[in-house]
RNA sequence: GGUCACGUGGCCGAGUGGCUUAGGCAACGGUCUGCAACACCGUGUACAGCGGUUCGAAUCCGCUCGUGACCUCCA
């Protein structure tokens, strides 16, 4: 499979020419989300991020198999020693059980990513499904003497990897730094080393989701789940992991040295990292509680928004900001997106309704490289949009009759146009107030049509009527 | 405190040695329109500060200031 595309690799911190392991075929795991709240706007960066690298590589013709899990056995509250488990505590609160939790949070989230017009995972693996698989993992691990046991809990050997590894490596880090500057945390520990985490912890008796293993009835690590379910669906060496870059310590690095002490090589050729989303400047999050939930921001019902976004706006505001690149959220920027999105969209039908001419006054065909040489940039889809709206120009020469375009190219234009913004970008055109109600939009075209037909006629009374009630239903 | 990023015009946001006046939004001027909205065309302002390297730096190096991320569950 021909492709120039090159991504950025954490690993080697530059833009890697991209060459899966075996092609046709491709790999591709990320970091899903930990199911005990709705999703907000920070959740819809990484999925929009691979989702757009997997439509483009699956574009390009290679066979991609994109696995993002779902964290629900629960991880701590706190910190990783004497915490409560987060599901569990939901649970608590709501008087649930904790599945319950998990299948209510796991539907929404679905429900927002589909809004947002990304594409499934081929596979989607729970945690909760793979106690058996982390706890062979764990046992692997330590045959092979990377790990250890204490009181029914057991943690991986940090020092002892780091005699014939590097652990460090993704994230930059060099032991003693971590060693002289880990937090001691309070109460007392069974680890031999602050740095070094569980691959299992022991249940405290009120800690409700626990499974049975032979070191105690208790629950997997927090790295584990992804180190043995990437591996599982993805072979023992598979080509891109992603995630945000809030995970990239210590959970990725984690990760790297739990595979690698369990396989003996590395998992991964590609790590990838999309940057967060900050407000005012500081990262959105659960634990700072500066977050706005995606139906918030599709409803307009949060103090910090002055309108409704729609999931095509929001989708288009993140793809107009390059994924490694912290993205600031403001109404002003929501608005610029918002306008330019329905610019675009406005070009496209536009475009679709073009009348071709014997032959074309501008060059059109340069569009096509200079669009994928963004995208084959990283994924550089500020530079691509950008590009988009050279096209816009032309198109809108070309209609006010300023510039002609050919058959041939007008066809080509409409291809690209469709694979690139449909496709690839996979924006859709909302148009219909957001919603898929046909019956409803048929009603609607055919009160325009009949506002037209009074304006032809002067009678502005109407034709005013109409435009000002139909406002009061928002359209 | 340690490690690592970043600081671009009114706002968002690309660009990493020499014509990209990137692009979007806003602003301004115009076209269209019964008015308006929409749509379309055109126009301006920038590279945190200081010093250095270079024929030439927003782009490389150093320092200063500022902001942020990670070091603890987090996308």
């Amino acid at each position: 499979m021909e492709n120039n595309l090159t991504i950025y690799n954490t690993l080697s911190r530059k833009k890697e020419k991209f060459e899966p392991i075996n092609p046709p075929f491709v790999g591709m795991y990320v970091c899903g989300p930990t199911v005990y709240g709705d999703s907000h706007l920070g959740h819809a960066r990484p999925a929009i991020t691979f989702d757009l690298l997997f439509r483009y590589l699956k574009y390009t013709g290679y066979k991609v198999r994109y696995v993002r899990n779902i964290t629900d056995v629960g991880h701590l509250v706190n910190d990783a020693d004497a915490g409560e488990d987060k599901i569990a505590k939901k649970a608590k609160l709501d008087q649930v059980e904790p599945m319950e939790i998990v299948q209510k949070y796991t539907n929404s989230y679905h429900k927002n990513m589909e809004q947002l017009n990304t594409l499934p995972p081929s596979i989607e693996p729970h945690a909760s499904g793979h106690i058996i698989e982390q706890a062979e993992m764990v046992e692997e691990i330590i045959k092979n003497g990377f790990a250890y046991e204490v009181n029914g809990s057991v943690y991986f050997d940090v020092a002892k990897y780091s005699e014939t590894n590097n652990y460090g490596k993704l994230s930059g880090r060099v032991l003693e730094d971590l060693q002289n500057n880990t937090r001691e945390l309070a109460g007392q520990s069974d680890k031999k080393n602050s740095f070094d985490f569980a691959l299992w912890k022991k249940a405290e008796p009120e800690h409700i989701m626990r499974w049975p293993s032979k070191w105690s009835d208790g629950f997997p690590g927090w790295h584990l789940e992804c180190s043995v379910m990437s591996t599982k669906y993805l072979g023992d060496k598979f080509d891109i992991h992603g995630g945000g870059l809030d995970l990239q310590f210590p959970h990725h690095e984690c990760e790297i040295a739990q595979s690698k002490a369990a396989k003996g090589e590395d998992a991964v050729k590609y790590w990838m990292h999309n940057n967060l989303i900050t407000i005012d400047g500081q990262k959105m999050s659960k634990s700072l509680g500066n977050f706005i939930t995606l139906d918030e921001m599709f409803s307009g019902e949060n103090k910090l928004l002055e309108q409704a976004y729609s999931p095509m706006i929001v989708r288009f505001f993140i793809l107009q900001a390059h994924y490694r690149s912290t993205l600031d959220f403001s109404n002003k920027a929501l608005q610029a997106s918002e306008k330019g999105y329905k610019r675009l969209m406005t070009a496209i039908k536009t475009l679709n309704n073009l009348k071709a001419s014997n032959e074309s006054s501008i060059e059109v065909r340069g569009l096509k490289e200079k669009f994928f040489n963004a995208l084959n940039d990283d994924l550089n889809t500020p530079i691509l949009i950008a590009h988009l709206f050279d096209g816009v120009k032309m198109i809108n020469l070309i209609n006010s009759g300023d510039e002609t375009i050919s058959k041939d190219d007008l066809a080509f234009m409409q291809k690209l146009y469709n694979d690139v913004v449909f496709e690839i970008l996979g924006l859709k055109d909302e148009e219909g107030a957001g919603n898929n109600d046909e019956k409803l939009s048929e009603v609607i075209e055919l009160l325009l049509k009949l506002r037209a037909e009074a304006k032809k006629n002067k009678d502005f009374a109407t034709s005013d009527k109409i435009r000002d009630e139909l406002k009061e239903f928002f359209f």
